[in-house]
DNA sequence: CATGAATGAGTGTTCATTCAT
DNA sequence: TATGAATGAACACTCATTCAT
């Protein structure tokens, strides 16, 4: 009789999973360091041993978040370069489709920094920066190809512009001004295409 | 006048900015988190009783040092009100002059934002953001004069202006970019401009 | 049938009683406010941090076992509701068996009363109030049936005769008169009694 | 000018009574345990060093304020003494004067009895019997005579007697019946008295 | 793999007491 | 005498981590 239907039970198929989910769901609604290791496997409805069989830390957990993050940014991106098209309206796009996929998770893009880093996270400060960089690494080429392409400013290094893309998506996690994350994003965008591009 | 006060009194005031550069020593160092008030009255020299001599709590030594640093800013700014120049010249003297303030205590923008808030500040999120108005109002105005006399474009908000160049400060605070603070911040305000200057 | 749970779930037990049981001897020992957590958990042979487990706070401990007494007390009391008697004879009783309950844990009943609240319990002196009123009922409701059957006297409010009763036991608890807790209260009984019954 | 009439001035002329009498107003207020060193010597607006030159402790405090109240009861009760009446008479009257004395002082008896010494004294928990017993034999001297004189009942020891009308202070002292303290006491008495009167 | 009771180092905070002024 | 800044032991409480089941 009892196939396997148990309603948490399909979830658990993989209880890192559901750790992950819980953790999305409390850091957003907590922040991070709120959020304890017991809160977010109750929240997964897992004992708290269960927790060290799928991760070493809270920290961890966050590297694996960011990781899933990065790769569905990667993923989208990828599709994207199949097609020729100018280094602006490809940055645009890119800009929109990481919009797109942080909107779900706001909170982790402010945890990729290392402002966020420092003030937020304990004991393991470089613990997940080798997230951050793959993150970079996609809007880096796409600023550098438009550098050489002519098309974006050559006065201020890459890696300056992308850093400025980096805050533009955290400022707009956290801003408390009456516009969507999306729009937030969308204004700077603009602003930002105006001072880069050569006309 | 002023100027001699008890023994009692001085040394009084001596505790207090032990104290206060104690914690800036360690936010910087270690994040605001990561100091423990005990941390801080080791490195102040002072015993742990003494601290709550002088302040409430962690939180409040925070609130005084963004307060003492807003009051820096803002004092520097009045002086910049009274010659009579350009939105444009001002707003980049005005970044430049926070640029110079807060070279010192990079670490403590971060935690004016929100984003801060949410991640490196337990209990009473909103406890200090009471400073952070104080300083957003005074690019606000400058933002909002500009675009007034035709200066910045009008298309985008003066909010969102002003709270990318808080990212600015921000994101450069923690930038592992091999340049100075200062460096950093002057290469994002040439975009800025760029971006917000009509023609 | 309940009698063998997992030997988890026993062990689970065997704490909270451990805990409990040092509760009491401390508290009989030093009293309530000089036990402290570490003190309890020291003599229960449990780290500090188990006490969490089972308890919310020191009061809860202490409510925990005001509410074990009251329960007992109850008990014997609604066994001897049973039988048809004279409330004079019913009251009698009902001190007695109250005396045998208590005389395990006469430190508990001066912590029952507003008196103790105040001077011995910090921040929330209405925390456990609530099971006083329990305590207070079983003597109010055979004062009550005294008057009405006009055993006892009805010039005297039932609840100050009530709080006398208390305060015998109180005070029995704390004597260092030369008579066991037991002969001082049967002491006062005596007299109690010809006060209060008419001729 | 200046003659010395500084409002707080005279208050001071000797310090002590300053405390004593803050002490009083706190220790009514928030109990004896809630009351710190500094709420009192803020209250007696002095410094908190100050407290030393008078009192080795807060309990010293509580010893000096019972010893003063004893004092005023011995005294109203040498006058009692004078005339020659009966001693159940002379108990009522003793009960009556001591209430009228402790009324402004409810807060101080409960602290008489090693039932709120355990519990609500720290280190030294048989500092202030000194006095208790300057108290209790005032009564016991009256028990005792009206015993000898067979108007007391004889079948129990005077000592017991003499806790009882303690505890009815005591009992009184903390009651949260809708009447006054006085009237609280009253009622107890007649109780007593028909308890321990012959005939 | 899953569990959750046990753990204790660590934290913020209080407060009686001291002592230089 | 009067002061109050300095002090640190003591406290209640949290939580990541372990391990026997």
């Amino acid at each position: 009789m009892e196939e396997n239907m148990n309603r948490r039970e399909r979830k658990k198929i993989h209880s890192k999973n559901a750790i992950m989910e819980a953790a999305v769901k409390l850091f957003s609604q907590k922040g991070f360091q709120e959020s304890s290791i017991a809160d977010i496997m109750n929240e997964a409805d897992l004992g708290i041993g269960t927790f060290y069989n799928y991760f070493e830390s809270k920290e961890e957990v966050l590297r694996s978040l960011l990781g899933k993050i990065v790769g569905e940014i990667q993923q989208s991106f990828a599709a994207l370069q199949a097609e020729s098209r100018s280094s602006a309206e490809v940055l645009e796009e890119t800009v929109m489709l990481t919009v797109n996929i942080l909107s779900e998770n706001r909170f982790v893009l402010p945890l990729f920094l290392s402002a966020a880093d420092r003030s937020a996270m304990p004991k393991e400060a470089s613990s997940h920066t080798g997230e951050a960089p793959a993150f970079k690494m996609i809007f880096d080429r796409i600023i550098r190809e438009g550098q050489e392409r002519g098309e974006f400013r050559r006065d201020i290094p890459a890696e300056v512009i992308t850093e400025m893309f980096h805050s533009v998506f955290q400022a707009a996690s956290f801003s408390s001004l009456p516009m969507s994350f999306k729009e937030n994003v969308q204004c700077k965008l603009q602003l930002m295409m105006d001072g880069i591009c050569t006309k």
